[in-house]
DNA sequence: TCCAATTGTGCAATTAGTTGCATGTGCATA
DNA sequence: TATGCACATGCAACTAATTGCACAATTGGA
């Protein structure tokens, strides 16, 4: 992502496009998949070290309820974030082994139609992180 | 629940029937819904003065490994838990109003289906919490 | 009943994340 | 281009939760 494109971005959201934000865009895109909030304060650091982690903290919870990242608890000890594109994704994550498996969201679909008809909920998955045991590991015992 | 009961229960879990472990799986059942493990220290101190923290999460942990209570994040700075019971339940939370729902757990029923089907994997899902719009707020502006 | 092995606990230090407040910056308006 | 206001940031203090380690309690087996 380049710099004009993070700019984009946030005035798209109605967010004023500072160095430190599109800086940490920038680093959530460069990063292959998931990235930590203290992984992005150190990519950020060195282009501008006098950035303080809590506006770190701080973007990255805007950014979240603007619906332009996904923050995933995989039970790694910190939380995980991703930009979010058109095509969503979730995550099956393995108790036995660890593994991290990917579907599509529209498995989420029939569940958020039933939520709508029942409740009248509308629901906003941005993404799931759902435990259980992968196809290797439900034989094992040690769950 | 009784002291009888929470020592059966840890034992069938095959965990020791410690005072500690009691008097905290009281106190998680003796709470209308569900409780944070803040809450769970008071009311264990009051009858265990000398009890710490850190044994209350460990034992919380031990106790959602075994899948004996649902862990919940409802977005209230503090983690929640509950003591679960056959009829599972999960819970839908208005970002607009904070109004917190229930629904059923054969909601999700087909989505383990589905990603039995799909993916061989087997989703060991205790506790939901969905987050969106609540009837009554589909209509705000204030998201 | 005693004892060793195993498991659990308290304590203190640590980590991830949050918040209040004073200061600094970006942006619309003139 | 200047200016004021709203918004953003850094800093320091704080909270929720976790961890390593030494000591304590519980259990099964002699």
């Amino acid at each position: 992502m380049t710099r004009a494109e993070s700019e984009t971005l946030l005035r798209s959201l109605g967010l004023r496009p500072t160095p430190q934000r599109m800086l940490i865009l920038q680093a959530i895109l460069n990063s292959p998949g998931h990235i930590c909030a203290e992984d992005i304060y150190e990519q950020v650091r060195e282009e501008y070290p006098h950035i303080n982690i809590s506006t770190i903290y701080r973007t990255l919870e805007l950014l979240k309820e603007h619906h332009a990242i996904s923050v995933t608890d995989l039970g790694q000890g910190s939380v995980l974030y991703e930009l979010l594109k058109e095509e969503r994704h979730h995550h099956m994550v393995c108790l036995c082994c660890g593994k991290i498996l990917e579907f599509d969201h529209r498995f989420l679909e029939p569940l958020e139609a039933s939520l709508e008809e029942g409740y009248r909920f509308k629901a906003q998955i941005d993404h799931f992180a759902i435990f259980g045991l992968c196809a290797d590991c439900q034989g094992e015992e040690d769950d």
